[in-house]
RNA sequence: GGCCCGAUGGCGGAGUGGUUACGCAGAGGACUGCAAAUCCUUGCACGCCGGUUCGAUUCCGGCUCGGGCCUCCA
């Protein structure tokens, strides 16, 4: 049984799926117009724990999990506009960056992971019907969603509808009924990207799709829908608002998981406009490897910030040489106990991680680990990566020179080896190599 | 200003009304041609002030400090 702390009840609370035969999951995914920082791999290592962890502990049930790529957006049009390009050469590059630094992060592709431009008719179709029920209208070649006519609008984010209007940091434009109205659809001119539809040519607003792909991809109500912290408000209240006026008052989710935010040295949010990011790519060329940064960003429990700093992957590094010697080659066996009741409960992966240390039978560390997308290599490649018959041929030369007790020439391929990063270890078994 | 969250040893980080995990780093020892690895041993903590209690790091209140959100944001 599966706890998860639910944003909504502000509590952990006994999952069980609504259907047992299927599990719903959403994750809030990028918008592609720049690399991914290693704050922005967070939910997506930490969801794919969860991920993980519903297949073991659901294992008859097939797990609908989708992350959706916002791949129209006004940052996306400013990137394409400052290198003169189209929008969708921005898309599919950063697109495909994201799969990658992700994939070095040992994230699992998501099954179904929608792309907004591929679902425009959905968002429309859904506008249309919150225009019918009188929920939103239409101003100025916009739509908006109107507030006021959700009663139960801010629910998640317990927020109070004056203050929120009385904290307001943005100008109210004219064209709204009320200051908390929305945007569902704005204008394009035709020089931007844009579709037709009957209130002119335009695009979506960006809480409109995740509701809509929700709808098309997963059904009215899911069961968990994942995000970060940030998205809470006004993302997340704006979707939920949309789906329930929708569904003739159908919640939209079971289930509301969010992360914590991962800060840079001195405690502040890593974000683009502090100028204190750094993208996973960056990382992973300083020669960090994925999983390195993935034990890191697992290592404090996802609703805790997590400062991020070079200690922090240090010991990363050194907790998972001694886990990889640990397992060794074995194939995976069960899953321990322990490490599976940390997981479980709101996915303390923090206690799962030093569970894991307990562990002595290899096969059941391997198989623990690889709940958490970690040991999945093999200590021979963790350690050594490709082979190398000259490391090898040099390693045999020391050998030899050991036996002739010539430790001077034996020292000298040792220190030779060291100078490249590849250290030695001499054990009953004979000599080992492994790369720093 | 409103709403919310956090504060644990040198570092990371769980957890608990009473004997306070675990990992990393450090120290000592075993082992080793030397190392490394491994094993054993070991020192070090619960922000401040009150309250409840036989007993509080844990519960309650206040405070300080830090962080997040308040329509760009993982």
């Amino acid at each position: 049984m599966i706890r998860l702390y639910d944003t909504m009840a502000r509590e952990k609370r006994a999952f069980a799926p609504a259907d047992p035969s299927r599990v719903t999951m959403y994750l809030c995914g990028p918008t592609v117009y720049n690399r991914a920082h290693i704050g922005n791999a967070r939910p997506a290592v930490v969801f794919d724990v969860l991920a993980r962890l519903l297949r073991h502990v659901h294992p008859d049930a097939r797990l609908d999990f989708a992350r959706n790529v916002t791949d129209v957006d006004d940052k996306i049009i400013a990137a394409a506009r400052a290198e003169c390009v189209d929008p969708s050469a921005i898309t599919e590059r950063f697109e495909r960056h994201y799969d990658e630094d992700t994939g070095a992060l040992g994230v699992e592709k998501p099954p179904i992971t929608p792309h907004a431009t591929e679902h425009i008719a959905d968002m429309v179709a859904m506008i249309a019907r919150l225009i019918e029920t009188g929920n939103a209208y239409a101003a100025d070649g916009h739509v908006l969603f109107h507030v006021p006519s959700d009663p139960d609008y801010g629910t998640l984010g317990r927020r109070d509808r004056e203050a929120m209007i009385a904290g307001a940091r943005v100008e109210v434009a004219s064209y709204k009924k009320d200051p908390a109205d929305f945007v569902l659809w704005k204008p394009s001119p035709d020089d931007m990207i844009g579709w037709d539809s009957r209130w002119g040519r335009g695009r979506p607003g960006w809480h409109i799709e995740c509701s809509a792909m929700i709808e098309r991809h997963l059904g009215e109500t899911i069961d968990i829908h994942c995000g970060g912290l940030d998205l809470v408000f006004p993302h997340h209240e704006n979707e939920i608002a949309q789906s329930r006026c929708a569904h003739e008052g159908a919640p939209l989710a079971r289930f509301w998981v969010h992360n914590g935010f991962l800060s840079m040295a001195g405690g502040e949010k890593m974000s683009k406009s502090l100028g204190n990011v750094v993208t996973v790519g960056e990382l992973l060329e300083q020669g960090h490897k994925g999983e390195t940064l993935r034990f890191a960003l697992l290592s404090a429990h996802y609703r805790q910030p997590l400062e991020w700093s070079s200690q922090l992957v240090a010991q990363a590094k050194a907790t998972l040489d001694r886990l990889y010697r640990a397992a060794g080659e074995a194939e995976a066996g069960e899953v321990d106990g322990g490490v599976l009741g940390a997981l479980a409960d709101d996915l303390n992966t923090p206690l799962a991680l030093s569970r894991l240390s307990a562990i002595e039978d290899p096969a059941v560390l391997r198989a623990s680990a690889s709940l958490l997308g970690l040991l999945e290599a093999g200590a021979s490649v963790w350690f050594r990566g490709e082979g190398d018959a000259r490391i090898d041929a040099l390693v045999v030369a020391r050998a030899e020179a050991k036996a002739r007790r010539d430790f001077a020439a034996a020292d000298r391929i040792r220190a030779e080896l060291a100078g490249e990063g590849v250290l030695l270890e001499d054990g009953p078994g004979g000599t080992i190599w492994r790369r720093a």
